[in-house]
DNA sequence: TGTACATCAGTGAACGCGCGTTCACTGATGTAC
DNA sequence: TGTACATCAGTGAACGCGCGTTCACTGATGTAC
């Protein structure tokens, strides 16, 4: 790759950083095809290596996948904190604002939106993964809790079976309420409002 | 295949139900490995006969998985009308009736709901397959519009995406709800219960 | 500062594999007369 | 009823393909002295 104008990072490899460029790659086939139709070699010939190239800093597809995942539910947890602390402070607020954040991410991530909570192929026993699972359900819990008087567990699959179930109809492209008309960013968002404020009344 | 004790329905040809059989053979294996996991030369392999078998049948995969997805459309649809003329026949005991018949399809039936609800793969001319998906829907809207004041399109969107968006979780083995304890199908009707019961107060 | 060596990123050819589909075929079933 | 023929379901070998991974390797970078 030929340097570009201005001072950038140093390149410190010969690639510079085809770990990066790797897993952007990832994202960007899983975002088009699907988990299904990702495959290593693809992967590599996009970043422009030889196949075995990814061996070196992922060990096998499985390995890729799991950073993704990991990285997927990390950028989730971040994204929903940041939203929630950058509302109004009302714990309904700080609720709406953590399901426009997960809605959000999966929409403009469907890559690695898939491959977080698709089927499951990962390594069942990566402990980075299981935590950082496990950090971004507890922050939707916490977050839930104190927005209701109502059973915590019941409350939380509520909403987050609601955000995911939605993101999920858009990405797979079951969304009759968008009949004909392009698939405009504007009539998802205002659909994934009213669904909010249907589902935040309901947990009043 | 001999044939076995009694009168059986007469077998018509070689193989007697091949079709049949090689529909059976791919829900199955779309419940065990899912849309990605799935191949014609294993369904073949299961229902006993060769590999070009089933090009006599489906022509080809896209073919047969389209075939499944408008049965699975078509028996939603049966099972949620049915659900609904069993209850109670209040509108808000219809609309819990239709939300609990999804739920449990999809459960029961996982392999028919991932390749219907899936990323599309399939045929974008099948008009078979569009009738039954529009035909599954209107129901849907339906039963929903008669049991809210509010919004139909954003309403009927809600308790979809609630369902789905369980359902999904469920399958795809997202259940911190049911933490530890075997995956137990009580535990999941109860949440599938409590959800609907949140669900029907948001939109009455 | 120079030099020898270790480390590490990436190469490119090769492997064995299972895939979807095609093909000429076989043999059973159905039908016209 | 018998017979010739058409139709149709399924066979099994073969095709070309892309896959994940392995392997010995090359050449650049980092480091000890």
């Amino acid at each position: 790759m030929a340097q570009h104008s201005g001072r950038q990072a140093p390149a410190p490899y010969h690639h510079g950083d085809l770990r990066r460029s790797l897993l952007n790659a990832a994202e960007a086939i899983l975002a088009e095809k699907g988990v299904g139709g990702f495959t290593l070699r693809e992967c590599a010939r996009r970043a422009g290596v030889s196949p075995a190239a990814p061996s070196h800093h992922f060990g096998n597809v499985k390995g890729l996948l799991s950073v993704i995942a990991t990285d997927g539910y990390n950028a989730l947890s971040a994204a929903m904190v940041s939203a929630a602390d950058a509302s109004d402070g009302s714990s309904n607020e700080r609720l709406r604002a953590i399901g426009r954040a997960y809605i959000g991410q999966a929409l403009h991530f469907p890559g690695r939106f898939r491959v977080t909570f698709g089927q499951n192929t990962l390594d069942d026993y990566d402990a980075d993964l299981h935590q950082a699972a496990s950090n971004c359900f507890q922050i939707l819990v916490d977050t839930v809790t104190s927005a209701t008087h109502r059973n915590a567990m019941e409350s939380t699959m509520m909403v987050w079976s609601l955000v995911h179930g939605f993101v999920s109809l858009v990405l797979d492209r079951h969304t009759p309420f968008m009949d004909g008309c392009a698939p405009q960013a504007e009539v998802i968002d205002q659909m994934a409002e009213a669904l909010m404020e249907q589902c935040t009344r309901a947990l009043a």
